[in-house]
DNA sequence: TCTAGTGAAGAGCAATTGCTCATTGCCGGG
DNA sequence: CCCGGCAATGAGCAATTGCTCTTCACTAGA
């Protein structure tokens, strides 16, 4: 009843408005009419019951949490795309969530009229993908592979799936004919100084939208699974700090792309770090967690697409 | 999976369409690009997480419990005003916020440059109203009482509420120079034939507003405890089923005017039932509960200000 | 296979809203 | 008592929003 009072019967006013124009649905005006107020001041009471928090904001639906997840993330790593898949209860922990959300993601941006140069990386996730694109026509995009599809066995299952993308948009598609890993770093730049190469490398550093795989590097390490790298080279990477990888480059907790080992004797697109154009990590899963976490640091990656529960642990990691 | 896909994926896309646009504060135009739609769609979808309560608004206020209750109030007796002031812990059980409320509520009437006529009717709430009022000069308007002033024992205390907001206001004032109750029906209505009485009660009969008081009619009826009535004509009052009176007019559980006893002899200004022009009951309390649910039944009263226990117990009384 | 019905999507407009700026009224200091 | 500074207020405008109408695509039935 002191001092408090004036401003006291503001926020009483405040709330009053804010009940009518949230709850009630009433019209800027109307309020303005029942409070005995100009229009322009009931919306400065709306707008204080805002500012105030007088009135908040409920969201029942699975969803809500991952908006939620997706804004902390964005806010944290500075991201120019974030997108959390809800951890659906009812459905496997398969990828078929995130699958779905990069096809929509990459779809969208084919869609586009504007020609578009789109680099792809590498991983299952991104192979299951691609099989949930649509057929359309956009044959004004260009599609680039950031890394060699030729494994040491000569397998091509990387090159199927920018081919098969390429089947399904119309698109000409620059696939990367090379070895991920060379065996030595002069061969390696050998192959660098081909004019092919360099013209693939260069559209590719080009790429107005790159959409990679994170894989992780430990026993697991999908570079090291399907025969791109040997064992004692895994294991010099990790002792050189290794935790992750993006088409091969591979990087340490803090997300600096290790010099030595397996990166000298890469062949794929070199990163730009910190990425300036959009570069989208698609990636899930407790085991690659710290491997995601390095790419958001060292901003090798500015996109995420991911699950609920994913997005939960990389932030308590803080 | 099946046939709710499309219509969950749609309900998805509501819950973040809603989401971006009230809690992270963008605009619909924004919510379109992110989500790949047209600005219509994003505003349907924006639609569509209302409607389905998907999004819900909450008022971290003690007044939020009092729009609630003001809103089934009007809703459920089709009033025309209502206002509920919060149950204050800090002050103590008296007038003081409804006195306020009804001060605000006139001083906004009067505050109008287009004249209207105010009548007035008995209380000591609206007593307690009118020493809040503060000096305004609107002498455009007339206030006019509704019921007599003089008691049995000549004594003018209405008479003084009337003046002194005349006083506060500078408005001409139409006080009532009767007795509230006449010693028989011949002698009432030989009063109500005196033409100044008369042109009082065309000028009454045509307020724009009026404000009254609810009086109990149990053995604390102000009527009787003021010396207007006597005890034997209250009980009378009481047989014939009285629970409440408005300016005097008592009337049973129905909110039906009772035919019959001292209202055969009320001076008054007859209610127009239900009524047409806006008449705002003040009035709080346990004990006048069952009066002012009897009021609000009948449509004595189509505009109310109580409290908030009060408005809570006559919504249970249902 | 064709056609009528149904529902959703996009253009366009009117209403609502948010905000800027000039003005008013109030309060503390000389 | 008068004056400068400051906060609040109302006018007016540009942006946003809600909605209507038309068009389009899809679906079910003959």
């Amino acid at each position: 009843m002191t001092a408090s009072d004036p401003e006291r019967s503001r926020l009483d006013d405040a709330a009053r408005a804010g009940w009518l124009y949230f709850i009630a649905g009433n019209t800027q005006d109307a309020i303005a009419k029942k409070l005995n107020v100009s229009r322009p001041t009931a919306q400065r009471l709306v707008s204080l019951a805002l500012s105030e928090r007088l009135i908040t904001f409920r969201l029942d639906h699975p969803i809500a949490a991952c908006m939620e997840l997706e804004a902390r993330l964005t806010e944290r790593y500075g991201l120019h795309h974030c997108q959390i898949v809800p951890a659906d209860p009812t459905a496997d922990s398969s990828v078929v969530g995130i699958a779905e959300a990069s096809a929509s993601f990459l779809e969208q941006r084919l869609r586009g009229a504007e020609p578009i140069v789109v680099a792809i990386g590498t991983g299952r996730t991104l192979r299951a993908a691609v099989e949930q694109i649509p057929r359309l026509a956009c044959p004004q995009h260009r599609l680039v592979s950031l890394v060699g599809h030729i494994s040491m066995e000569g397998s091509a299952s990387f090159f199927d799936v920018l081919a098969r993308l390429s089947d399904l948009v119309q698109a000409p598609h620059y696939p990367m004919p090379l070895p991920v890993v060379m065996p030595s770093r002069d061969e390696r730049d050998q192959m660098l100084r081909l004019a092919p190469v360099r013209r693939l490398r260069e559209l590719a550093a080009a790429a107005d939208v790159s959409l990679v795989g994170i894989g992780r590097m430990d026993e697991h390490a999908p570079l090291y699974v399907d025969g791109f790298i040997s064992k004692p080279e895994l294991a010099e990477m990790r002792r050189l700090g290794a935790v992750g990888e993006v088409t091969g480059w591979a990087f340490d907790a803090q997300g600096r792309i290790l010099v030595g080992g397996t990166n000298e004797r890469l062949t794929s697109v070199p990163r730009d770090v910190p990425a300036t154009r959009l570069v989208v990590g698609v990636a899930m899963g407790t085991g690659k967690v710290l491997a995601i976490h390095g790419a958001l640091r060292g901003r090798i990656i500015n996109g995420l697409i991911t699950n609920e529960t994913t997005a939960k642990t990389l932030l308590d990691l803080g």
